[in-house]
DNA sequence: TCGGTATAGTTTACTAGTCAACCAAAAGCG
DNA sequence: CGCTTTTGGTTGACTAGTAAACTATACCGA
């Protein structure tokens, strides 16, 4: 036994093979409905708002304005948003769903609801909530926020 | 309300905020010493072996062949791993670690445990322990193998 | 009111992975 | 044996993010 510890000792290591896995899994899914998942998290974010700027978006997604210029782009691309340049600061722009992206919501929020009751029902009750309480702390205790994507 | 779960009623949303923080903060300690989450994990694969092909590193990482190909170029590039063909099998190669690369394992292993001990002091023994069990259920119930990284 | 600073968003260069097409060598087989 | 298939690895096109440089507009203060 070497004294370099194997990967498999860190809770990180665990931590990251199931988060990717759900989230591979969600992926897989969301494509199929033609977005992917960083263009879903953007468009459920937008979804309790009328409008938005990129950079309020960019600070609720956690992403850099550079990220979300180009998200917009496709999503412009898709007709699933809209970029309306604001009439009273011209450096700034309004972005809102489109009629298209509000309805294919529903169908995408099913879709990770789905995904979480899949994955997680390997799990029992007991576990999942014990699971959901433990992530919930770590984040609270860290101060973490925003939406993770990648 | 909207009939439509926010995003942070998923359990799958917790686990990647959390993943992405452990993984954030690695990566920061890493890029410090000079290489990439990838190529760490690549080390760390490589150090119980003599010597691999790129195919069973490939196979051990959960990555695909030309990933480790290029993951490979850049090591060599920085002198961590040296690349001999094969005698035998002229298609085959042998991935093994140089001295150096050698050298620069224990330093690293000594940064994860770091930061696995770091990020999840914030939780109790009890969490902790609990956390651990729950994701290795999860793991071991899906049928998850491989080193995540991305 | 003009000049510097701050803010909004885009563009460019780079990183790091995938997938698919490819090339070379080896193995299997009639 | 020689032809087809399989295997090992590389390359090229693409994706999706970051960071830093840039552009344009707005704001603020002497």
């Amino acid at each position: 036994m070497s004294n370099i510890s194997d990967l498999t000792t860190h809770m990180g290591y665990w931590l990251r093979l199931a988060s990717n896995a759900v989230s591979q899994e969600f992926a897989r899914k969301v494509t199929a409905e033609g977005v992917t998942v960083a263009e879903w998290a953007c468009m459920r974010s937008m979804y309790d708002e009328d409008a938005m700027s990129p950079s309020a978006l960019a600070e609720k997604m956690g992403m850099t304005k550079s990220a979300i210029s180009k998200l917009a782009d496709r999503l412009v691309e898709k007709s699933l948003i809209e970029r309306t340049s604001n009439p009273d600061d011209k450096r700034g722009q309004s972005l809102r769903l489109t009629k298209e992206g509000r309805r294919k919501i529903p169908r995408l929020a099913k879709l990770a609801d789905q995904n979480d009751a899949e994955n997680f029902a390997v799990l029992t009750a007991k576990e999942r909530a014990s699971l959901d309480r433990i992530l919930r702390a770590f984040a609270e205790r860290h101060g973490l926020t925003g939406t993770p994507i990648d």
